[in-house]
DNA sequence: CAGTGTCCGTACACTAGTGTATTGTTTTTC
DNA sequence: GAAAAACAATACACTAGTGTACGGACACTG
């Protein structure tokens, strides 16, 4: 006659005898962010997938905001950092690099789909959360500068250049949004190039 | 010693002596979506925006799930009969035509950006619900084709007309996107009209 | 002015979720 | 191999939210 309450779940030992660290926590806040978004992450059902009880949790978070935080924060340091490899590794000619980001950025296949899921999710938390926001102009501004200034090297108009980054950027980042679910993300990049070769061809005479 | 639960709040009269609508209700709810997103509604803060209890709530919808659909619902069948306005009223040429379908998509306005939001919060559910994002897909469709015809009369090319209008469209929805928060549409209506007059010129010289 | 809908308040029961304290267990580390 | 640290379970208290049952108020209609 004591306990009211249903008593915290003890799962079924999944994986058993390994413990847990913060990153463990954090992996699996992302794929429910991934999949259902920021406001599904629940520190019960991160738990209840992790087969532990929350009693892990307030271990290594104070705080269910802190997890969020923190989950942001890891994805803008690998954001920062992925960006910086591809600004220096990239010895090719522009028209060739340019062919190679779009893949990079549209190809998601398989695994990668979350990583893109994630980040359309952030973009919603980012209308709520001016942290957030901040964060992904940032990135925004980041990426955005690298395909210009790949495009500068093309058609050597600032301008344009501009106009042009912008553009596909926008168009990157669109094709992900519309079309929700897969997105389909061949058709996009297929166009995309296209474009990219019809433009380039009718710049190419001055 | 009976009442251990705080009683429903009854709000200060703000709007008192009107009845409500189902309609005042959806109204209430696309503001909080549009704000917040879809997880952010609750019935019992839409009563207390509304100047009511929830005992209004339950007599409208039976639901809150109800509540929801009929949202989404509403805002499709209003995404058609606009666009079914779009397609008979433009006896302008296509490049009068193209610029204004810019303003229109861009230039949110005031009041207008609520709409814009609320568009974003849809898709973000249309990632999770397939009814929404079969929904998402179809107007998806629906305003590329009207851009199709568009740049058809244009370019005569029916391939490069459907890749510019993929594109474009793909450009307006990433600009809103990206860029979280007010998502400067000025900037963005700037180079994809300047894009346009750009490709079309080199586009007149077959 | 009785009466039948229409709309809303009130009280209840229930669930899901957070956070806190405290007490076990395992691992390290000395 | 015992102390200390890292990690996890348990039990509690609390809040926020949904849904339901019912009763009251208001409006219109005859």
């Amino acid at each position: 006659m004591k306990t009211l309450r249903s008593p915290e779940p003890t799962p079924p030992d999944d994986a058993p005898t390994t413990r847990l660290t913060r990153d463990d926590w954090l992996d699996a806040a992302f794929e429910t962010v991934a999949e259902s978004g920021f406001d599904s992450v629940r520190v019960l059902s991160l738990a209840a997938a992790l087969g532990v009880t929350r009693g892990s949790f307030y271990w290594h978070f104070t705080d269910h905001a802190e997890l969020i935080s923190a989950l942001v924060e890891r994805w803008r340091t690998r954001e920062v950092d992925t960006h910086q490899r591809a600004q220096v590794a990239s010895p090719l000619e522009p028209k060739a690099d340019l062919e190679r980001m779009l893949e990079a950025a549209l190809a998601h296949a398989g695994s990668e789909v979350k990583y893109l899921r994630f980040e359309l999710a952030l973009r919603g938390l980012g209308r709520r959360d001016p942290e957030v926001a901040k964060i992904l102009i940032e990135v925004d501004r980041m990426r955005m500068r690298l395909f210009e200034s790949k495009f500068l090297r093309l058609t050597g108009n600032e301008k344009t250049a501009a106009d042009l980054a912008a553009l596909f950027y926008l168009a990157i980042v669109g094709g992900t949004h519309a079309l929700a679910r897969p997105a389909n993300p061949e058709r996009t990049k297929d166009y995309l190039q296209r474009i990219i070769g019809h433009y380039l061809i009718s710049q190419q005479t001055p």
